[in-house]
DNA sequence: AACATATTCAATAAAAATATAGAATAATAG
DNA sequence: CTATTATTCTATATTTTTATTGAATATGTT
């Protein structure tokens, strides 16, 4: 008995909390949700229009993200809005799709498979991005929806969402390359940017990298 | 229609596979078998001793790791021995597990609680350590099971289990500053060493750092 | 070849998670 | 104060996960 048993029950104590944090992001629905929230804080109202899930089921998946911890919620007027809670989780989310991403066969390829499709493997990363930036040969386009670039975005990026890309076209000078980018590692939005743009004769590449990245990038630097 | 449709129907199986592999680590059980198998590898039966669970269900849980390529097996004789697929997924859990404790307030003042019992709070850093090493007035003590210390240890370590640690009490001289470490974050073997060491008139403290931890940390050195 | 041992598979019962619909709550506007 | 709107809560049916039992498989020993 003695340090023995209480070890035994301390340690399942703690895995079960450890597996009580997980189960709460061990779920489609929440990660989607998650990978909203990564971007800037939205009302139930608004990831039910960005997902197709029901209002209440919305708000179900909410609420165990923030029994949680993993959001946390603003009251403003009719309105309940939810964002992460920190930099610590969106580095950790982040790190887990990473993994995902490299390390998991099947979902590398479903990955890799739809960015050629997309025609668009060479992607920039940060480091040449801050380059090009300093030769001012470069035009950097946040493709995201209108609101999210609103809530945070890439300094010196211009918003062009992907859906009015086409009418802006005669906008866009053929003189610089074009770096487009968008949400999370699983987000395509660039992607379909860059292949429109290609079609038209623009010199087009994607960003290696994604606006929740570059903040978390900011973050460390300052 | 296009490729919003598109995009939605493949966001959807992206979140699917990460929520797929998210759950095959969501469970108190597997999160244990992932602690025991990040000190090295293990037959099923080893882990059913170390676990208290019964066998078949010990197998059914180490099938859900495996086909989630978490742990991969090698088969030797009678026995099938399982190990951690690689150091990217180590590196995955150690983050959780470090987010879990300093960020969800629950379980940090579970484990705080317990260290605080165990009066050991001022750990020993791994710079630390190796300054100490350097100085050569350390002495660094392994107090895992000794099968754990034979599949691997850091270098210089002695090898004492706390089982036996106070049958060896005669053999540690009191010049010298002890540094007990065991296993991952969770584990207070450490702690109950240098709670019995202090009793007993030496001066001992905990390695804040562990065997998975400084295997990482070697790789990402050399 | 017959047997023993370690592990996995298959079937089932119990527990937990999920989606949906409708009621309840809380905040604001008229 | 009443009506409206956004969100949360409650109850329920469905699906998924988990633990247990005993049978099946595979490997090595005599």
């Amino acid at each position: 008995m003695s340090f023995f048993m209480m070890d035994k029950e301390f340690k399942d104590m703690v895995y079960e909390g450890l597996s009580k944090m997980l189960k709460a992001i061990a779920n489609a629905n929440r990660i989607e949700v998650i990978e909203i929230l990564s971007q800037g804080e939205k009302s139930v109202e608004g990831i039910v229009q960005a997902t197709g899930m029901t209002i209440a089921n919305a708000s179900q998946h909410l609420q165990v993200l923030k029994n949680n911890n993993i959001v946390k919620t603003r009251k403003d007027g009719h309105f309940v809005y939810y964002s992460l809670i920190g930099n610590e989780f969106l580095a950790l989310h982040q790190h887990i799709t990473r993994y995902a991403v490299n390390e998991i066969a099947e979902l590398g390829k479903m990955v890799n498979r739809q960015r050629l499709v997309n025609d668009s493997q060479h992607a920039v990363s940060f480091d040449e991005l801050e380059l090009m930036i300093g030769e001012q040969n470069v035009l950097l386009v946040d493709v995201r929806p209108a609101d999210e670039f609103a809530s945070g975005h890439i300094t010196g990026a211009l918003s062009i969402p992907l859906e009015v890309l086409v009418t802006r076209l005669k906008d866009l000078t053929n003189e610089n390359e074009i770096v487009a980018y968008c949400r999370g590692p699983f987000c395509m939005l660039a992607d379909e940017a860059v292949k429109l743009l290609k079609e038209n004769g623009y010199k087009a590449r994607r960003l290696d990298g994604n606006y929740p990245e570059w903040k978390l990038r900011q973050l460390q630097l300052s």
